[in-house]
DNA sequence: CGGGATCCAGGACGATACTG
DNA sequence: CAGTATCGTCCTGGATCCCG
C-alpha cells in the first residue's frame, strides 16, 4: 500500500481550520474572505489567511482577486478540491461506525 | 455536511508518525514493539509510544501483552482500525488524481 | 477590506538516560 | 524488550499592530 500517499494527503488536510473552511465551501462554494471570517467563530486573521494560503498552494482551493478600490477576494474549492468529497464521505462513514470504547467491566476476564 | 465527525476522524490520524504505523499493520497485521521501531527508521521509542498509545486509546490499534520474563507486547489493529481501508483507499485516489500545479505561463490569458 | 509582520505561549516532536 | 522520565527544540496557533 503506498503509505506515502495518504500521508501527502493528510498533511495537505492538517491544520486547525483547514476542514472547516473546506465543509464551509462545500456549503457556499463562494466566499469573501470576511465572510468566512464570520463564518468561523475563533479564528484569527492570521490562521485563516495562513491555512487558505496552504489550501491555495496545493491545489484545493482557488482565490480570486477583485482589483477594486475596496478589495475583494473570493475564496472557493478547485474542480480537485470538490473532488474530495466521496473520501472525505468515506473518512465520514468510518467515523460514524466507531464502536463505544468498551466502558464496562469485562463480565468474565478478571 | 458533517464537518465535525470528519474532524474528529482526523484528529485521531494526525500525528508523524500514525499513518506509518497503520500502514505497517496493515502490511504485517501483527507487530512487535521493537520490530515497528526497526520498520520505522528515524522514530523514537517515546513518540512511537505515544502514537501507539494514542491509536490505542482511539480503538484503532490494539495492545497485547505477555506476561513474560523477556517483556512482549504486540500490536495489531483492531477490526474497527481495520475497516478505515476504503477510507484511506478513497483519500488515495483522491490524492492520485492532483493535477499539476500550473507551471507553465497560460498561453491566452495575458 | 484584505492581508502582512511581529511577538508570545503551548504543544508536538526528538535525544538521551534510566527502569522493570 | 518494552517502557518511563527529563530536557530541549521547533513549529503551530493566537493576539496585536500596521499597511495598501
Amino acid at each position: 500500500m503506498a503509505a506515502t500517499g495518504v500521508e501527502a494527503a493528510f498533511r495537505m488536510l492538517e491544520g486547525r481550520w483547514k476542514m472547516v473552511i473546506i465543509f464551509h465551501l462545500f456549503d457556499r462554494a463562494v466566499l469573501r474572505f470576511s465572510e468566512l471570517e464570520r463564518a468561523i467563530p475563533g479564528v484569527s486573521q492570521k490562521m485563516l489567511i495562513q491555512q487558505l494560503r496552504d489550501l491555495e498552494r496545493d491545489g484545493i482551493v482557488e482565490r480570486v482577486v477583485y482589483p477594486q478600490v475596496p478589495p475583494k477576494v473570493e475564496y472557493r474549492l478547485t474542480p480537485w478540491g470538490q473532488a474530495m468529497c466521496p473520501a472525505l464521505d468515506a473518512l465520514l462513514e468510518w467515523a460514524a461506525h466507531r464502536p463505544p470504547p468498551k466502558a464496562g467491566p469485562a463480565p468474565c476476564a478478571d
